[in-house]
DNA sequence: ATGAAAGCGCTAACAC
DNA sequence: GTGTTAGCGCTTTCAT
């Protein structure tokens, strides 16, 4: 295999603009004290000559990467992957994430770290220091692990925290879940509904939480009880078929439910298919996450779209922009969306789809 | 922001095991010449250290980049994403391409590159350039584009060709579309179908065409006639809507369908729901490529399952390979499965799920 | 506003 | 077997 050497590099483009490798240095990194007219002339010779430049060089020199690494728990992404289920996460992430770094030059790299090991620090550590990237972003449940982001604040890395609004270093961000919470309650209350169940996350995921609150702030504003009328799961399936029993064995079941995820919605779907309950004639179901899955089911459920890819585009340009300016101390919220379709109607209503 | 340096470098582990550093560039590149006892100084040294070398540096100094990048077509890609129809190509490729990257140390990159747009060598020229991957995954439509291919291996860089067998230079794979079909086809044979439609994938895919031969040869060896019986999709759910309507208009229509793609399956569920026809018992499906979604349809189908995350992870040690030992001249083949669902029966039978 | 020199971390080539 | 030297392509000082 011959030796791979670049085929133009920025001597050939000072050569042949007949001008020192500093001055096309300045603009390829578009800095100032270049002469418009200088410009042009290097331009058009890095134009003529095709160069790009080595972003292995760049590194070495003691600039940017240009790589965004994206932190996803390993066992949940291979389980997801493996599954086959149609759960797009990383789909999504790629969307926002992969667009968003190339208008900038940048590459996105996914990372799969296992956090409930105690080598966290290591295998961070050891993609930190062979990459060198200009910023990371960290996923739930890695958001809030101490161990990677002390090990990221301590190396200076700018980083943001997707899921988290907690203080401390790097870049708070949320997907807006208390005010999805709040959309999807609304929409049943609007509906007409006055008992509207929820089913929550685990807590370990603070995201849960929001949710929550959203829910119950929405319901007390209207005057609604929530007392009973909350389960929490883990987000699986079966926690799914738990919750929803629990709630629809109560003395007074409520006319919708609200999931915290697809699957959860899923389970509550089967679980009012064996009590006979038609949805939406008999209750009425929302979900959270809005993945391909939803619009598969009977009915195709009405689902908080959480806007992954969007967040991830946001991460991306603060991460950029945190070269030259500060990144925002308060938590970035991006908001999500309901989508309306078969699973919600009024009370004791067909629905119309 | 404070100009990042590596941590912990050559040097240091040099100073700590007090030897040179082409010393410890032997030892973490496991070549001969150490001995033992001094191989293992090294490496407690670079334990104790937790050092990890820099791909930057390593690729500067003219050795290998760690980076395999997998080039997908940026607008079906894109397509996909935001669809959100749970096709899941782009997340088996990362679950066979990560996975055995990371074994081998490697790290796997997704870039889209525009087959159609006249600037392709740009775009593909421009980030050979700037990241200098010691391999590149091809993808169908790219695996034949001379454009493409030629650039690679001007450049002298390793590169596979998904989905194609065309001699030439870099690694030809198949996901085994021929054998793939022949399962298939042999299934519904044994079911005891002999009119057997075949809903083929557009002419620009030469995979689309090893399909037919695999149906066309074992419904021959069979004894049974294909005459009539294939029709051409581009893989959408429209085109799927015609070729399904046109082999059930026939005189002598099929009591059997073997559809190139889940979409164009789901369009031939339409077309049977539109006619009265039951699946599995007045018409049997098969659908290629065994994506998330066919689970969830009435009844579930009975697909082939395409290998994409074995065909990607084997792509990934060929390329591995390629430094030491000569590549493979043959195609290399690996072989997808049939996923038996509901959707297949005897003819006039219920099925028995 | 431009250029020259030094060095980033590592490995290939050669010396011993 | 092990150490030394040179240099990869680029950006950072620092001069001019």
């Amino acid at each position: 295999m011959a030796r791979r050497r670049q085929s133009v590099t920025i001597k050939h483009v000072a050569a042949d603009a007949g001008v020192s490798l500093q001055t096309v240095s300045r603009v390829i990194n578009n800095e100032p004290n270049v002469r418009p007219a200088m410009k042009e002339r290097v331009q058009a010779s890095i134009d003529k000559l095709g160069y790009v430049p080595s972003i292995a060089a760049q590194r070495m020199s003691g600039s940017r990467s240009y790589l965004i690494l994206a932190i996803n728990d390993r066992d949940l992404t291979i389980a997801d992957w493996r599954a086959r289920e149609g759960r797009d996460w990383v789909d999504q992430m790629l969307l926002g994430g992969m667009l968003t770094c190339a208008e900038h030059g940048y590459r996105m790299l996914i990372e799969l770290v296992d956090t409930h090991s105690d080598h966290v620090e290591r295998e961070l550590g050891a993609a930190l220091a062979a990459l060198q990237p200009d910023g990371v972003i960290l996923t739930p449940p890695h958001s809030e692990n101490p161990l990677i982001t002390g090990l990221l604040a301590e190396r200076g890395i700018p980083f943001a925290r997707i899921g988290s609004k907690q203080d401390g270093p790097g870049i708070a961000m949320t997907m807006g879940d208390t005010h999805n919470a709040q959309l999807a309650t609304d929409h049943l209350i609007e509906l007409g509904h006055e008992r509207i169940g929820f089913i929550a996350g685990p807590k370990e995921f603070s995201l849960a939480g929001w949710r929550i609150e959203g829910w119950e702030k929405t319901m007390a504003d209207a005057g609604l009880p929530t007392d009973g009328l909350c389960e929490r799961g883990d987000f699986g399936f079966e926690s799914g078929i738990l919750a929803a029993s629990n709630l629809l064995d109560a003395a007074e079941p409520p006319t919708a439910i609200i999931a915290s995820s697809d699957q959860m919605a899923l389970a509550t779907i089967e679980v009012a298919r064996k009590r006979g309950l038609d949805i939406p004639r008999d209750l009425s179901l929302v979900s959270f996450d809005n993945s391909p899955i939803v619009r598969f089911t009977q009915p195709p459920l009405t689902a908080v779209d959480q806007p992954i890819s969007a967040t991830i585009a946001r991460a991306v340009e603060l991460l950029i922009e945190a070269r030259k300016k500060a990144p925002p101390k308060e938590p970035v919220s991006v908001h999500g969306e309901l989508v309306v379709r078969g699973s919600t109607a009024g009370p004791g209503r067909r629905g119309d789809s």
